[in-house]
DNA sequence: TGCCAGGGATTAG
DNA sequence: CTAATCCATGGC
């Protein structure tokens, strides 16, 4: 595991994630990125901050409708609203941002995953990027990219694989570093580990199937 | 033009 | 526990 991530951190550098300029605003992009690509995620939040929205409470006070008109962009509009919405909920309930500082990781990550619209993957997307918890993210391209280079089966239980690389990723700075390579992974995910592989881009073709598949047939 | 994106809830087996 | 289906928009 940590020759996969040096060998990311030398072909595409660090990746200086999340890209957002708060934790709140993590929050609320870890939501509308679900299924939706960056670029998107973007203008719906560009469109909240315009608005000066970009506040639990702000939020609360819309509208399903109207919360759903200004994230059109991200997708999943009237989903989306909801589920923000009962993230803003549980947040204002909680105490805010300082209250949940002082809480355990392990009951913060049971709290996440209570709330409508948060599993897994968006609930340690904001532990790790919101909240500076030692927790790593697994997502689609970290199932691809682990499946293909030979680490794990990919049929794996989404807990299983989060213990499998925690164990397996040796570091002193655990944050630093599950923040890093996941961010890592994603971005080799979207140039070259994609469903159909663009392995000629790909910087780890010497360990990965796919690659071998790929040049078996031309 | 069809495939895909930094998932999750719901339902059925 | 696994497998389908739904949710919606925009880039390529």
């Amino acid at each position: 595991m940590n020759r996969l991530y040096a060998r990311l951190l030398a072909a595409y550098g660090p990746q200086g994630w999340w890209p957002a300029e708060s934790p709140f605003e993590v929050m609320v992009g870890a939501i509308l990125t679900q299924n939706t690509t960056w670029v998107q995620v973007i203008r719906a939040i560009d469109r909240l901050r315009d608005e000066a929205l970009l506040a639990p409470t702000a939020l609360l006070d819309l509208s399903v409708d109207a919360l759903a008109e200004r994230i059109r962009p991200a997708g999943y509009p009237n989903v989306k609203a909801r589920r923000l919405q009962a993230l803003c909920q549980w947040l204002v309930r909680s105490g805010g941002l300082p209250a949940l500082a002082e809480c355990a990781t392990d009951t913060l990550r049971a709290d996440l995953l209570a709330v409508h619209g948060v599993g897994p993957e968006t609930a340690d997307s904001i532990l790790l990027y919101a909240l500076a918890r030692p927790v790593f993210v697994i997502d689609a391209y970290t199932r691809r990219i682990l499946s293909r280079c030979g680490h794990i089966g990919g049929r794996e239980p989404y807990e299983t694989l989060r213990r499998e690389v925690e164990s397996n990723l040796r570091t002193a700075d655990p944050v630093a570093d599950y923040n890093e390579l996941h961010a890592l992974i994603v971005q080799h995910g979207k140039i070259a580990c994609r469903p159909r592989p663009r392995c000629e881009a790909c910087i780890l073709r010497t360990d990965c199937a796919a690659a071998r598949e790929d040049q078996r047939h031309g």
